[in-house]
DNA sequence: ATATGTGAAAAGTTTCACAGCC
DNA sequence: GGCTGTGAAACTTTTCACATAT
């Protein structure tokens, strides 16, 4: 019940910090910081879970019991204060340090990720891109010179990156990830609509597929249609 | 066991087709489809529940159970027929017919989403795109002329539209809903990173928000290092 | 008075293990 | 022999309901 900074309750791990986060508190704690760091903007103090819950379509209970996994405590009778969630939640994801991150793949997508404003508002730095296209090689993207990718691994020597976005055709995908994985990349962000396989288990992947996603909207509305 | 169309199994609702689908196998509906795609490309006649979920990361067990709910059966000592699957998943999603969509928000995401291949190749085709800026309207983006937003009620009066993609800022993501949700659209794939409200129940929403992944990728590469 | 924190129950999901079919 | 289909067990997640804290 301490005022303090967040720590992983007790802890049964002989490591330090194991706070054993269960898969489905893990998906929803950039929902929980997303909607967080929208009160605090909008100037609230403390929130309950119940209205935190509300607003993400998640009962209260659920709130409380995310919340108290992640060692965050909040007041009865008054609610969870917003200023230090947020924080705490931030440190928890990592997002309250910097990261650096390349972009592998200049096409529309990628240059429309180059410059996507949501990633550096929350501590992702874009520090170069990459491409094979000979003429998009040498121009500026978004303020960012396209490298060739074969400058892929001695860049990766010079700078200090944790995470790769990964924006090139399918058939090129696996082949582009096993460099990264290879060169110590330690997370991929693949739009590449491919199940790529990991070789080592030191790489994560997050995969963003966006015709899969239209699919899951359009099985929504057929679902809804024959209620 | 019958060979033919796949059949809702023998279903116990008054009205037509209700499979009562898990959320868990949904979510892995589009996973299995975006696989058996890639078998079918690849020249695969069956493939064996254990095999497939291997891909996936998924156990065999699992993969027999999803594909019995839907009402899809395999041969015992064979495996399943791809093509069977592969059409019948795309019935039991709606991607099997062509979806008209359109799209809210011209900036550098709408413009590489108005391109993005992967849309077309699984049924949805961009029939309008809109925007508010007064020196985009009228332009050509990726062969499609973008009209006034004002424009938005009386266009979907004259073509038939039942998705629109949403890739406005955050602020005006709501207003925008909104409007679709009057004009009747039935579903928003929406990329402003805010939850969106609903005032009636007959639009589905799926939310894509970029900055949100690479959260998630941070995390679990941050869970990866403290091991 | 109001909201948290949490045992305990309920619901949902995954995995095991094996009978039955090809 | 090899693989599906599925009861039953194991595990995870959600919800209820209430004692406890401010």
């Amino acid at each position: 019940m301490s005022k303090s900074s967040p720590r992983p309750k007790p802890s049964q791990s002989s490591k330090e910090s194991a706070p054993k986060v269960s898969k489905a508190t893990t998906s929803r704690l950039v929902l929980y910081l997303r909607e967080l760091q929208q009160l605090e903007r909008s100037g609230y103090s403390t929130v309950r879970s119940i209205s935190l819950g509300k607003q993400l379509g998640i009962n209260d209970s659920q709130v409380r019991r995310d919340l108290g996994a992640l060692g965050l405590a909040g007041r009865p009778g008054v609610g969870y204060s917003v200023s230090e969630l947020t924080q705490s939640i931030r440190v928890i994801l990592g997002t309250d340090r910097k990261w650096g991150v390349i972009l592998i793949g200049v096409g529309h997508l990628g240059q429309a990720l180059a410059g996507y404003r949501g990633f550096a508002e929350q501590g992702f730095h874009l520090l170069a891109s990459f491409d094979t296209a000979k003429e998009k090689i040498g121009t500026k993207v978004m303020g960012i010179t396209v490298l060739s990718l074969e400058k892929l691994e001695s860049t990766l020597l010079k700078i200090q990156v944790q995470l790769a976005i990964v924006a090139v055709p399918s058939a090129e995908a696996q082949e582009v990830v096993n460099r990264l994985s290879r060169a110590g990349v330690e997370g991929i962000l693949n739009f590449a609509p491919v199940n790529v396989k990991l070789q080592q288990g030191n790489l994560s992947v997050v995969n963003v597929d966006l015709a899969l996603e239209l699919q899951r909207l359009a099985f929504e509305v057929v679902k809804k249609d024959d209620e």
